[in-house]
DNA sequence: TCGCACAACCGTTTTTTCACCCATTTTTTG
DNA sequence: CAAAAAATGGGTGAAAAAACGGTTGTGCGA
């Protein structure tokens, strides 16, 4: 028996995809969660699942902090990312931080079943999501994966970008310069391909870059 | 049996959710639609469903227009909004439509089977998010339902701001002077209580008033 | 060690956004 | 019908955002 734990914050979602997995041969969801932190509660050193299936976008703790805490801590667990949105950036920030996999919410049964078996078997599922970014690529260390790589800065200023502030106060709350912000501002424009804040929101919102 | 059809357009979902309803007492899954669209080629005059759960951001077609067009043209069958959001103007939106019910993605399934049986009895389903809509209102006429209550003009331009045009491309669009769309936004920072324009396409965006 | 790339920083100019003031017309309502 | 409310169109000025052209310092590899 292949023991898994869900992770995601719709209830429904959680409990019939629980049902639907149990239906499977060899399945077995054994815990539920509603978000990492939840996860990580659930944990006991002595009865661990085998498989994760971990949403993305998760209020209190998300899809790509957990991962990379079961990284550090269990890295026993296969995380498979499980996610509504087909994206570059958010597949490789997933596969950098430690899942085994990348599936969509509208892939068929089928596919997430292959996906959990391949997973426990191999280590991997490297599906069309996953393979373009592995090319010669080695994900530990920081290369630049993506003409659209995103640094650290950038993203934390995208995600100031979805709020009400002026770039100034982001600027403060950042402990930049004003000028500063303005740059990130600009390399994410070329970027991104977009030449307006609304335009940096609607891709951080887009890509699950800010939790709501 | 009691016939239901969902519409959702995450497979995984569906197809678990599905599962989950094929299992309870008298309930009896016959449609699975990805949006409206899907849903209304799959419907035949002699074969309706009872119960319709309807997602609202969906592309193609939306739960909004899908519940509005089943009123009009099948008004026997009973539709249950089924949203990831708690909002009021689209809990609103929703029950004007048509919708007998407005329930949430992360409810238990229990709540869901109420809902349900409940729709199908006596034709309604009022939890705690739809009664205080409902105090003394009739929800078939123009009533200032709300203090937030967004016009058709309003709602347009909404989601013309969750875009990269400036307000004089949006006016363009719509065929209206760049001082009217001035008095939309000016109107809607005051009922969302927003200031800036990336505080519209939050707004917008989180309460599924746009199809991203 | 010499560039090279890149992040951080700075200043200026133009465009867009926003906050006030207002009038006119149409629709709703008592 | 008359009063009230809502939708539309308008102007000005200050603030913010965006486009542009720069400098400096650091790390890294040829």
């Amino acid at each position: 028996m292949i023991k898994v734990a869900l992770v995601d914050d719709h209830v429904i979602l959680r409990k019939s995809l629980s049902v639907l997995i149990g239906m499977l041969q060899d399945f077995d969801v054994m815990i539920e969660a509603g978000n990492g932190k939840e996860l990580i509660e659930q944990l006991k050193d002595d009865h661990l699942p085998d498989i994760v299936l971990m949403d993305i976008t998760m209020p209190v703790m998300d899809g790509v902090e957990t991962t990379k805490w079961l990284k550090q801590n269990h890295p026993s667990i296969k995380v498979i990312a499980l996610s509504m949105i087909k994206n570059d950036l958010i597949v490789i920030r997933m596969l950098k931080n430690g899942a085994r996999g990348y599936i969509l919410k509208d892939c068929e049964p089928e596919e997430l079943r292959e996906a959990m078996r391949e997973v426990h078997e191999k280590g991997y599922f490297y599906n069309e999501l996953v393979t373009p970014k592995m090319k010669g690529k080695n994900l530990e260390k920081e290369e630049p994966l993506n003409k659209v790589m995103i640094n650290e800065g950038e993203l934390i200023f995208l995600r100031w970008a979805c709020t009400e502030k002026t770039y100034k106060e982001i600027a403060d709350e950042m402990g930049v310069s004003a000028r500063t912000v303005d740059g990130y501002r600009d390399a994410l424009f070329q970027k991104l391909e977009v030449s307006t804040r609304v335009g940096l929101a609607i891709y951080a919102i887009r890509n699950e870059l800010v939790t709501l």
